[in-house]
DNA sequence: TGTACATCAGTGAACGCGCGTTCACTGATGTAC
DNA sequence: TGTACATCAGTGAACGCGCGTTCACTGATGTAC
């Protein structure tokens, strides 16, 4: 489907209304198509359904659209993974279980957001906005660390941070390598969600969190 | 530096000589310079010192010539790794430690051929050849996975090829996510190559491998 | 050792194309009074 | 309610540029005899 103006009821007239909105959405679907570096500024105007000169009204370059494309991936993915992981309800192992298939789920599903986000070689030091709302996705990962570090049994408790990285590490490889939704993806004899919750009770076992065996099924 | 035929002492002459090699090179270098959508196929003549026309003598389009730079990131990917792991020597926990290092190593020093592998998108099902060298890499963690499990002390052994993903989605997780040598790195409080060494030890306590006290320090 | 010839691996000029970007402009919208 | 005006968000024409690609060509290399 297309974002012009021509999906709407009727002309557009002069002004375009949601004109910035609708450079992402183009830019969106392009990156789907052919990749990050699949797309131009003119293309994502002639898909808008609007002249090249009417980008530059709102965004400086490509790049400033792109990273506005990257950002509101982060936004929908911490919206995603806080759905799923629901503050831990009804239960831990439940919870973190959907969680890691939120993660992999948003890889398939949406893989022009996910590479826009990882992979697009978007500087975070440069683009504030846009590390912060990478962190507040991280902060549901790390809320589900806390809550998993506080059932370890061992004398020490594991820090929080950690095991929040390391829960990030191995959804974003698994995610990565084995559960993208184009092209490079690579096969495997087994499902990325049985792979990942198998890494993950593993895992679990290792940090010393007693096992549920109603979360393996 | 450049690999123009500047660099060789004396002109060239008319033939190049290895051309292929050349343009393979400025590939890299221009990845490494603007990311895997930074380069052209012009411009990487022009940086081998040739016309632009050479280079359709040695690659159908600027896929391809990325597919080589893929390819070439591969066996070297495959030997940086083997020499780590050595086989296990001097002792299995030593070398599986020397293996994690040498995957993060990898991906900060040639986040060029980093990028080019993981990242540019190259579909494996059209290119047998890069997916083969991919599992000649995959192989030497999967040989170290082997090692691993025959160590593990539960009744039934955990299957290998399970295993030997997990590390590897480990190691690119941290690698893609905290370890690359460009401007997408995140900073963390701690160094990659410790999160990744706590994160495989939780990993191996979880699978029953017995700790080696060692190999932690 | 020399010569003739085939093949290889480059040249350089040319082309059409789409991109990024600027510019003066203009239609639409909002607001003060 | 109407009018004047400022501001906003688009147009469309134009430009220079570099890219991808083709082409007839040519210099260098290898080989048969």
């Amino acid at each position: 489907m297309s974002w012009s103006k021509d999906d709407k009821q009727g002309p557009r007239g002069y002004h375009h209304g949601n004109l910035k909105e609708a450079l992402v959405r183009a830019a969106l679907e392009l990156i789907a198509q052919k990749g990050p570096a699949g797309f131009t500024f003119a293309e994502a105007a002639r898909w808008a359904g609007v002249s090249p000169a009417a980008p530059y009204r709102h965004f400086r370059d490509r790049d400033e659209l792109l990273a506005s494309v990257a950002l509101r991936g982060f936004n929908q993915f911490e919206t995603a993974l806080s759905r799923a992981w629901d503050d831990g309800r009804p239960e831990l192992f439940v919870a973190f279980d959907r969680l890691g298939k939120a993660y992999l789920d948003f890889a398939r599903n949406e893989p022009a957001y996910y590479s826009a986000m990882f992979e697009a070689g978007i500087s975070l030091a440069s683009n504030p906005e846009l590390r912060e709302a990478g962190d507040r996705a991280f902060a549901v990962l790390r809320a589900a660390a806390e809550k998993i570090c506080a059932r370890a049994s061992g004398q020490t408790k594991p820090p929080t941070l950690m095991v929040a990285l390391h829960i990030w590490a191995i959804s974003h490889g698994i995610a990565s390598l084995f559960g993208r939704g184009d092209a490079a993806r690579r096969t495997l004899p087994m499902s990325p969600e049985d792979l990942l919750e198998a890494q993950m009770l593993i895992y679990l076992r290792g940090l010393g969190v007693p096992d549920v065996k109603s979360a393996a099924g």
